[in-house]
DNA sequence: ATACATGCAAAGAATTTGCAGCTTG
DNA sequence: CAAGCTGCAAATTCTTTGCATGTAT
């Protein structure tokens, strides 16, 4: 199975790198569609999901809520907004050695983790305080 | 809003207790639905979801699958198995003051957080091990 | 040429929701 | 009896997939 160089990949890889802040799907494939009216959905994902596999962009997968693509590959951990779901960069040194920390593995093959953080966004904080005032 | 107890409700916490690994909503429903056929399946997300807010019960929202629900609700990790989904509690001692460690904030309400391991569990390790064999 | 990719639309999986009727407090 | 809850089915959301056609190598 040979990958192929096509005009509707690089145009989502760069999608992703323009939008550098966590895009969803939907997002890329709304700033392709307004330039590009015919590229399709399923080509977006289609594409995400190859530069994913190849490492050339991260797939993070937010609980209760859409998928995001990061054009960042170098480990960095997230905090996901519990209110607007956007998803954040956190500046923070990687935390390692953990898998060496647990005791008992149950023969199960550890490969790999994920930090994520959860809180409130400033601008879901100001909308918050907003609502408190009426 | 004051919450009731019904018969369902209590239903579904002794469900999510009785079947100690994690289960999904789907878990509880066909359990539930085998003893009580009239259960719905949209009252045992109801359900799920209350107990969950009245911190009864743990909700893990699983990368890539369907969410989790746990009966233990004192801070443990989990691992996820990427071949057959499931998850699992991993013994290790919780990692404290993570969020101290964070630089900068940029105005973020930090919450809480969550460390999720990924792995393959022993069970999918086997049914590998078999399928090579061929 | 021939595999791989695309666009489209339909299917799929997981979860939520509208509503009429039933229950709990 | 009034606020909440249930069962049911339809709707929603996010993502994948089947297929005929198009395109890169």
């Amino acid at each position: 199975m040979i990958r192929r160089t096509t005009i509707q990949k690089e145009l989502v890889f760069d999608a992703v790198r323009q939008l550098h802040n966590h895009p969803t799907a939907d997002e890329v494939y709304e700033l392709l569609h307004s330039t590009h009216p015919n590229i399709s959905k399923g080509t977006v994902y289609r594409n995400l999901n190859r530069l994913a596999a190849e490492g050339k962009i991260r797939k993070l997968e937010i609980p209760d809520g859409p998928d995001r693509f990061d054009h960042i590959c170098t480990n960095h951990y997230h905090i996901h907004c519990c209110k607007c779901g956007r998803a954040f960069d956190v500046d923070m040194e990687e935390v390692s050695g953990l898998i060496d920390k647990v005791k008992d593995k149950q023969g199960f093959d550890f490969l790999d983790y994920d930090i994520i953080f959860k809180g409130i966004c400033p601008d879901c904080q100001k909308i918050h305080a907003a609502e408190s005032e009426q």
